[in-house]
DNA sequence: GGGCACATGTAAGCTGTTACATGATTAA
DNA sequence: TTAATCATGTAACAGCTTACATGTGCCC
């Protein structure tokens, strides 16, 4: 009954605050959902034509000029509640960093370290992002406020926690003794040598 | 010069630590990567297929009989090595609890907190995974068990701040004004009515 | 008049899941 | 014998990104 149903929720959810182009959304996106959410072009003007088709926004100012407005319909509005009710589903999980660190053994723990620090570097860079974000929202605030609020804070709580761990892992690593690029354990003190 | 790295790293990397079948390989990935990796059917197949083509995993006792394990060729071990040292690419965000959340007002707090429960069960139910994954790589452990806590510390870490999270979030939603299905802004205690 | 930001859209292609078709082996 | 589990593979499709093609309007 509806493909696409996440590209919806967040193009109408946006439009839900203000009416804008195709541009100007996938701009919002970026700046305001940014750090959980994300969609391209590739996606945003299939899913506002798609929204005009049903009746759920309109375009305004389309005629023969380049640009156009799309705004909420109470029928959006409607569409919106509804899919907002709805379960979030989990997506499954895939992390880059930890596949390579739970194989780590092949790699070394200096290229691992180098691997956890930039994720902490990322995850300071985030936290201070963050910072920024929640000063605008307590500057202009408004009636969403506290529920935007609510997802700062769990993009902080995440990020503190990639701190955390980054720091516990580094040591770690660092406690570890030094590459084996032959696969074998690394064994306290007296290296093995098997493997064909 | 690579279609589909990721699978073949996962791939590559399960069977790095033992020769199995396409099957047998689904399971493990599930197990024992589950909380920070997924592969289907639909992906291992054709990567076993591609492995087997360049060379970097062999196919044993496939000989009319249904089953055939595969194994990792030195080859192979190079490869993984080499896919394992290129950089992890952060994939762009996608939480539809926090979408749904950010959007909040138009639901009402009562469903936020719906939602923010089911989200710290989970994480409850994660940390009780992650502790008998624990014990189990602490009871028979090897030499990769340094690097395999350090996924679990990561799983647990996110799953604690998940927690903290919630928590907090619980409590500011249920601080806040009750539902307001006509989307006006929930105004300290004088409603209003406005929208068509 | 040259470049940049704004703006719209499509096509190609990759990644990944789901469902299906098929069959062997094993335990109740 | 029948059900469950093990096992292999494919086809269809959903979702998403990237790159491209195209054009406008404005400021320097």
């Amino acid at each position: 009954m509806a493909r696409n149903d996440q590209s919806q929720t967040a193009v109408l959810g946006a439009l839900s605050v203000s009416p804008m182009t195709g541009y100007a959304l996938r701009a919002a996106i970026r700046d305001t959902l940014g750090h959980f959410w994300s969609e391209s072009f590739g996606q945003i003007y299939p899913t506002l034509a798609e929204l005009e088709r049903q009746g759920l926004a309109v375009r305004q100012g389309a005629e023969r000029t380049g640009s156009s407005t799309f705004a909420i319909t109470p029928a959006g509005t409607a569409r919106l509640r509804e899919l907002l009710a709805t379960a979030p589903q989990p997506s499954p999980p895939r992390s880059g960093l930890l596949l390579r660190l739970f194989f780590g053994r092949q790699l070394g723990p200096e290229s691992c370290q180098a691997f956890v620090r930039q994720a902490r570097a990322r995850a300071e860079q985030q936290l201070a992002q963050l910072a920024v974000i929640r000063q605008e929202l307590l500057h202009d605030a408004g009636s969403d406020t506290a529920y935007r609020l609510m997802t700062v804070s769990a993009g902080e709580h995440s990020a503190r926690a990639a701190l955390d761990w980054a720091d516990e892992t580094l040591a770690a690593l660092a406690a570890l003794p030094s590459h084996d690029a032959d696969g074998s354990p690394p064994a306290t003190s007296h290296p093995t040598e098997e493997n064909p």
